[in-house]
DNA sequence: CACATCCGTATAGTTATTTAATGGGTTGGA
DNA sequence: TCCAACCCATTAAATAACTATACGGATGTG
């Protein structure tokens, strides 16, 4: 049996991610970066930074004149993998509030704005509750305000969710519904209160349209010229002019609204429909079953 | 002079964080969760959850059946602010690749789904560039592969970027371009490469669309039912039946196509247009304006 | 009833870190 | 030009945090 390897320690571990971070994306780090989010002493930050430097001597160098340590040009990360995603999604989390930028190893934050989407907060308890009755496998009570002009009102209804979904704007639970006996979505901002756990519905069998996919085959718009097309299939990531992309059946109609796939129809702009199904007859097909 | 009180570290706080977010979220924890997720041994473990209990006794008790701690029904966080946006971000940006299902605190995943968007990789390396650029005030060489037909291949073009901005669905930098000489936006992805930094433009006065903004007034569709207007309401968290969204002149085109405010005006369907700008005079001027 | 799986705790030893003090280099202002 | 301010590094002794190891107690399972 071997004897397992001593872990190194995890803060020591994320203070030489912490270093490389700041390396990485803002070019330089100075002792009292690490003193501040850490909570360390100076000759404690001295040490991880000379840590550091033993690790990885070529990455960075003093700079007496700025006075920090300044990244290479020929910088190469040993224990931070840099993720410009995530860099960029931690900027629009804590610009929606979702992070404090303490939470985050980013120092110097670049001028930036993203699209403000109006909506309504979430209520932490409604999740909560929602994502606990997925978990143990029960049906749970929500006070539910429903699109449909048959219930104007608020309502009581029991549901059995089991998964979540997002449409890339708002996050809605996918339960089978007590009250019409069928698999639906149910916006979680739209559920104002939350009652008693109970027994799944016996009826409830399995959810197919979450469970299927279909594989939707995009394509340049043909009306553009090479170049152009080029540049699209560049946008999307494509192989050989084509991306296939598997959506959830349940997932299929925000589908076909967020990439605008519907607007296309209805414009002759080409610069409206950039891109275009191939599989089109197959797709309108699901489609329509779906909806109708 | 105070003597500061001496500062809890960073990594039993995290410690504590983690605790409560598992009770939250999971409703259960363990002493082994926390010695996989921080590398500590079995009496630390114990000690923390000694300490959580000291510090919050009514939150949690241990269940001899379950062999964990389980959170109360009357569960009131202490340490850590529950956020259900960040939850769902994070459950997001697992799905995505962009974070390490480690990196989180999440330790039951709910079965759930995004819509998938179909998109190019983007190079750290040209990002990390172009936001040094903006750190430092300076202009930058890109190979950019632009949309415009004058321009098929990707040409090597001087810009001077000073800020980075989200229409949702991708990253651009704003940048005064030294070929046309304006502000323009710059699609990251289709920066296929950097070169030297340089002086910035001496022409590139301030960049006016993106210092200035317009406030947008939503409304719901008058062609809906009191009710589902309420609904619709809710939804977008309007206050007396409206909601004013500042958005930046440089965002102003994607904001429109992201609230499929552009649809709107091509369908008499009310369930494609749930919202409607009630400043639609000054609205389209504006937003004629820019695109002319 | 034996066994596996949790938790808690005691002991002794180890490591990480702090406090406090010293020294060296550069910058920028008097 | 000199001194204060501001970085960094390092040393030594003291302490806090943590580990390894071991044991006991409670529960549920075959």
């Amino acid at each position: 049996m071997d004897k397992p390897e001593r872990q190194r320690r995890w803060e020591v571990d994320q203070r030489l991610v912490f270093i490389e971070h700041r390396l990485y994306w803002d070019g330089a780090i100075r002792r009292a970066d690490l003193q501040q989010k850490f909570g360390i002493s100076t000759p404690q930050a001295s040490a991880d930074l000379t840590r550091y430097r033993e690790s990885a001597p070529d990455n960075l160098h003093y700079d007496l004149s700025q006075k920090q340590y300044v990244a290479s040009e020929a910088f190469a990360p040993v224990f931070y993998e840099p993720n410009p995603d995530r860099y960029l999604a931690q900027l629009r989390a804590v610009r929606n509030g979702i992070l404090d930028s303490s939470d985050t190893f980013i120092g110097h934050v670049p001028d930036f704005d993203i699209l403000p989407i109006p909506r309504r907060e979430m209520s932490p308890k409604i999740l909560r509750q929602l994502i606990r009755a997925i978990r143990t496998q029960q049906s749970i009570q929500v006070e539910y305000q429903s699109m449909n002009d048959l219930r104007p009102e608020p309502i009581w209804r029991t549901i059995s969710p089991h998964a979540i979904g997002s449409d890339g704007m708002r996050w809605h639970v996918r339960a089978f519904c007590h009250l019409q006996e069928k698999y639906k979505d149910f916006i979680i901002s739209r559920c104002l209160g939350t009652g008693a756990f109970g027994e799944r519905s016996p009826n409830a069998g399995e959810d197919l349209e979450w469970r299927d996919h279909f594989d939707v085959v995009l394509k340049p718009n043909e009306a553009f010229s090479e170049a152009q097309k080029r540049t699209i299939e560049l946008d999307y990531g494509m192989v050989d002019g084509r991306c296939v992309v598997p959506v959830r059946l349940a997932l299929l109609y925000y589908f076909n609204k967020r990439m605008r796939l519907d607007v296309a129809e209805r414009t002759d702009e080409p610069k409206e429909r950039p891109i275009v199904v191939d599989n089109r007859e197959a797709y309108d097909k699901v489609l329509a079953r779906l909806t109708g």
